[in-house]
DNA sequence: ACAGTTAGAGCGAACGTTCGCGCGAACGTT
DNA sequence: AACGTTCGCGCGAACGTTCGCTCTAACTGT
């Protein structure tokens, strides 16, 4: 019912061959200005739009790029899936891509499947991964079968495949740089288990930043935990319990969460945050700048790595060559707010 | 490079015609068990995998539905969309299809040419829409071109396609008739511009549940405005300025953030939420819970909505038949938490 | 024993493109 | 005048399926 115009259809209206419309439409070969007009006010008047499953089936491209990720709990948002998503589609029609998607299956073989039919059926020409696990294994798979993708995200070996990241070290960095300069010298962490990447590489800025200030970390004030609203809060609850020549006077937290948490722990406990204990969360949630006091952050540019990605994904896909494999990391900004600062609501 | 088995290679593999293999494959036809047996031997054999472009140009269908969303606002999160999303996916996953995602273009005839290109080209076989204004542009022409959708959310007919929705108006019902069971009278509201569909709805519930119980409704009571937590502030302020007489000691607001600036207007002006001023929000974002105190909301029963709208379209798709009800709406659930209830924290 | 049905399998065609080859005409060069 | 090049366009084939028709052999029932 809904397809009608054709090719053919074109031609004959035209009066040419319909492969002849067929190069004009594509610009592949010479035609005299005289026909090609002829062409193209017939493909005005018929309404003509080429057929995108004739043309895959033929080119062997579906134009289609695969992506899934795996859904937040029940107790937690995905505070950039939608500026990710949206910056990825807008950089993929440019191009006359789409993004499709996928669910995530925590069953890893269940998973694999799904990327080996999506690849075996023809229905993506690549992948988008967000990499949170060390051991990704849709990482190998790809790798494996020479697929062509880019990650949000990295491994170790930040040239095994095309990827930007993050540089949650130096986020960190920033973060305790900051509070130094605030006069803290008793910095604590509310940290993620120590098999979660993302969580090391951002502690490694932690220490570093320390380290460079020539601060010895006592180990009681590193707490590592799911990255849960509880989590934060228990674990700062034992934080405040340290005796007060080693209790810190600031606390950086891996994820907003955690520090929303952490606030709630210092308010019970009749101290103040942002006054008597400073606070920083990551990835300056929409709701972080309405939290009382509002939590000092620190943002990622989501939009740009989106786009990055997929401008980086489809030009090799044009061109034919490998995307480069090339790590990125692009650096977060700190947003400073009262729950570092002092100033203002309390 | 990666396409390779293909139904000739199957079926030389097996000594049969090709097309004999496709009959198996898709269980279409009458074929000895012996010859069954062979064949499936020989596409585990070969790992076949039948293309799915050359599948879709010969049958005509995608097997593919198209969604996409207006993205949110910065200062914003979009608190349902992780879980529709992944509710749709698997839901279409199990009867082999998949959601292709588009940027949303907030200029109308921008938006319309993306759904017609879709539409043209073969892309896909329905959409999803979200409709949140009541001159959704995409349902007129969807209709129009009588392609088939399904909607999230509804306009003033509820029978011109099918379409689930959240009943914002019972929604409302229940949380102002969970306030006057607190004894509460004066109840505010922090509603949406009157342009708006799903605002209107809400609203029809709150008037509706104060005039069962005899009460009449101040037209001060209603602050209008864009649903972000400064409206919700600045609104709140407002209601805390009425004479004593007057002034609402509850406070439903259309969404979570607003309730949000509410309770920090309420903080401000020496009152203490929950306590002494009840607020409500509408969404139960993760953070509702995490708020001090935490925040009284209602929550969409979202997943069973994604999953219900896809296996509906789908049906629809596979059987040619809509499937009644045509509009169907889903009731919100309220959960009771300390802003309404006064209960510990405060 | 014969017409009528049915199971099993093959064959040609079509879905709407793109690609590469080929052919005649026009053109410029020796 | 003979020759190579380029231009403009047509033609056949292929991409990998599904669909409907046909043919044979065997199986029914009267």
């Amino acid at each position: 019912m809904p397809r009608r115009v054709t090719l053919k259809k074109v031609a004959a209206h035209a009066s040419v061959s319909y492969q002849t419309v067929s190069k004009v439409i594509n610009h592949k070969a010479h035609v005299s200005d005289e026909t090609q007009q002829r062409i193209w006010d017939a493909v005005r008047e018929l309404g003509y739009t080429p057929s995108y499953t004739a043309r895959s089936l033929r080119s062997q491209r579906s134009k289609t790029i695969g992506y899934s990720w795996e859904p937040s709990p029940p107790d937690q948002t995905n505070p950039i899936l939608d500026e990710f998503l949206q910056s990825m589609f807008r950089a993929a029609e440019s191009c006359g891509y789409y993004l499709l998607c996928f669910p995530y299956h925590s069953e890893i073989p269940k998973q694999l499947e799904t990327y080996r039919e999506l690849i075996d059926t023809g229905r993506v020409d690549a992948f988008v991964l967000s990499i949170i696990n060390y051991n990704d294994p849709c990482v190998n798979y790809l790798l494996g079968r020479n697929f062509p993708f880019v990650a949000f995200g990295r491994l170790d070996d930040p040239h095994m495949f095309p990827n930007i990241d993050v540089d949650g070290g130096l986020g960190l960095r920033i973060a305790v740089e900051h509070l130094l300069s605030l006069g803290h010298r008793r910095i604590a962490a509310l940290a993620w288990p120590l098999n979660s990447r993302v969580g090391n590489n951002r502690m490694e800025g932690y220490f570093a930043a320390l380290r460079a200030a020539g601060i010895e970390v006592l180990s009681d004030w590193i707490q590592r935990g799911e990255g849960s609203y509880d989590v934060g809060f228990q674990s700062t609850l034992q934080l405040l319990a340290m005796p007060e020549t080693t209790r810190p006077t600031a606390i950086v937290a891996m994820n907003d969460l955690m520090a929303i948490g952490a606030m709630a722990a210092i308010r019970q406990k009749g101290f103040r945050p942002g006054k008597d204990v400073a606070v920083t969360g990551f990835d300056d949630t929409p709701t972080a700048r309405y939290l009382s006091p509002p939590l000092t952050s620190l943002r990622q540019p989501v939009s740009k790595i989106g786009q990055n990605l997929m401008e980086r994904l489809i030009s090799s896909l044009e061109t034919g060559v490998y995307p480069d494999p090339i790590g990125e990391l692009v650096a977060p900004q700190l947003v400073i707010r009262a729950s570092t600062t002092g100033n203002d609501t309390g």
